[in-house]
DNA sequence: CTGAAAGCGCTTACAG
DNA sequence: CTGAAAGCGCTTACAG
């Protein structure tokens, strides 16, 4: 690779000169310009980022800590809007290899080691220490699904709470007055709110709180099993579920189904996310649908507005949730 | 950040010691080394992976090139292993917003001017003309799925070949005789590989091989909509069809019961991949077992071999399918 | 065993 | 408008 001397050298100008015209300084003569173009033109020169940056302290690189695994469609979604917002950006996307049960790891060196511009994280736990270590460290970072600010930390989210209030209410409206509700892990901030939610939809609806109504789980197919049993379990088991999520509410199915009973059939199921598959299983999930590849993108965004000026202030948004009526909700009848 | 010049004032010894103490060179006193720790710990000091890639030439980062969205379940499940090699190996990843419709793009610049150690590629067409410039540039680089190889660059992918054949097969032995294939987009390494599985099955079950039983797709659920359309108003329908991907088994399945026939009561359907959804999927989908895991797990063990030493040969590795007999396939019967 | 110096490929005041 | 020099944070012969 041809490098900066060799390009002065060719053209017959110093470095500086150079380095003005690959950057558009404008106090260039246009004849020198031409000859540096020319020269730059010839020997294929490319600047290199990485010795920029040592120098002026932006890597154009922005860092991903997701502690969930690609294969988790939500993640998927959320990488897609990532890459599209980052396309012609300038910036390049980095997955640290972050060894966050390391205790002597620390994610902000790393960070630091590298560089990185600014960083979006996505399910770790709030309390991990490297949370508040990254809130510190002024680091630009955009945090998804949880409700974390800082100086240059902003946040970004779906209407959680309103989803499932709207997944209540169209299963009350249907008739249905004993609802469960699977939900996720205690504690994480969507939880919360989901599950806020279908307090409100109950408390709309008139419809009193049932402690053995709501049963956690950690969003997987399989807890979605695993909780629709203890449901069907129940002395009066529920007429209609709603998940925190889709992949639980496949698993949701899947344990009626083996049960003996149908959806819509004989219990209404609804999901929340709105993955690709819910369109495509059967019967067709109805669920509440999340602009996932918008957060992606918006996140990119703010988070590039973020490294662009110190004084942008630190985001926080909210994305709406909407109902998607689907084959897994039908109208309560008595058997 | 505390430099490497503000641990040799610490410590005080000159930032050479620092540096030999941190790379772990022997010839330094076993005194001088507690300092300069000393000195380390205190300043919370971390060397600047940046910097020293600068000087080094390496940069402990391998890049991936993927274009196919992050949601198809193959990227997915790809990626997953991918990460999961590159847990403890001290490389990150970095995923390049590569502008590969741009003629004035190069790939070979873009991973140069980022010092990136090697690269993997997944879903280029082999004809780009970065593939042929990346072979060229000597960078470390595994192909997926695709059988280009060079001084500096091996590829890794599926046995096929033979998995399309054992699918035939399958479908041979439950008395099926007018099999169609749904085929990807040809010209495609992998396509090409799997439409000779295809007539292999058809010929070791003495089956003739008929045109307008193979119909291309682009691996989409869509694609398996269309093209199953088109075998649905042939003469003579297949009793039968072998898919180049689970999605376009999932819409060949569609378009199937869409029409008013069953799966596999009218026609018998097998996929590709594996992924996930096949098993969830009702029916429940008889399909190709790829380690797409492993293979990412392998593409990336490979490459750091590769980096780490330039004389290790470039592999060219196989990974075996297998079949998975669901309830897409059943014997065949006459109407 | 230790350190001064050159250099990796750039940018940025600053002087002219 | 142009360029010499210092410096970003490191490593690497090399001399002592």
């Amino acid at each position: 690779m041809a490098s900066i001397h060799d390009v002065a050298k060719e053209a017959g100008v110093s470095v500086a000169t150079v380095s003005k015209v690959i950057n558009h300084y404008p106090d260039v003569s246009e004849k020198t310009r031409k000859k540096v173009k020319n020269a730059i033109e010839l020997l294929r020169y490319r600047p290199n980022v990485i010795a920029r940056g040592l120098v002026t302290g932006r890597s154009w690189t922005v860092g991903v800590l997701i502690n969930i695994p690609f294969t988790n469609p939500y993640v998927s979604m959320l990488l897609e809007g990532i890459k599209t917002a980052l396309e012609n950006s300038g910036y390049d996307l980095m997955r640290l290899s972050a060894r966050l049960n390391d205790p002597g790891y620390s994610f902000v060196d790393h960070c630091q080691s590298r560089n990185l511009d600014g960083v979006v994280v996505f399910g770790v736990e709030k309390d991990h220490h490297s949370i508040q270590e990254l809130i510190e460290s002024g680091i630009p970072t955009m945090f998804v699904d949880m409700d974390a600010t800082g100086q240059r930390a902003g946040n970004i989210t779906t209407e959680n709470r309103n989803g499932v209030h709207m997944a209540v209410r169209h299963l009350y409206e249907l008739g249905h007055q004993r609802i469960a509700y699977l939900a996720g892990v205690p504690g994480q901030p969507v939880n919360e709110s989901r599950l806020a939610g279908y307090r409100d939809g109950l408390e709309t609806s008139s419809i009193p709180y049932r402690e053995d109504y709501v049963v956690n789980g950690d969003y997987s197919y399989d807890s979605g099993i695993q909780g629709m049993r203890m449901l069907l379990q129940l002395d009066q088991p529920p007429t209609a579920v709603v998940c925190t999520s889709d992949m639980a509410a496949f698993g949701v199915i899947h344990a009626i189904e083996a049960h003996g009973l149908s959806v819509p059939g004989d219990i209404s199921v609804v999901g929340f996310d709105n993955i690709y598959e819910a369109e495509l299983f059967k019967p067709g999930l109805t669920t509440i649908n999340q602009n996932i590849h918008a957060i992606g993108v918006k996140s990119i965004e703010e988070l590039i507005s973020m490294i662009k000026s110190a004084e942008y202030p630190p985001p926080v948004v909210t994305e709406p949730s909407s109902l998607v009526i689907r084959e897994s909700t039908a109208r309560y009848s008595e058997q």
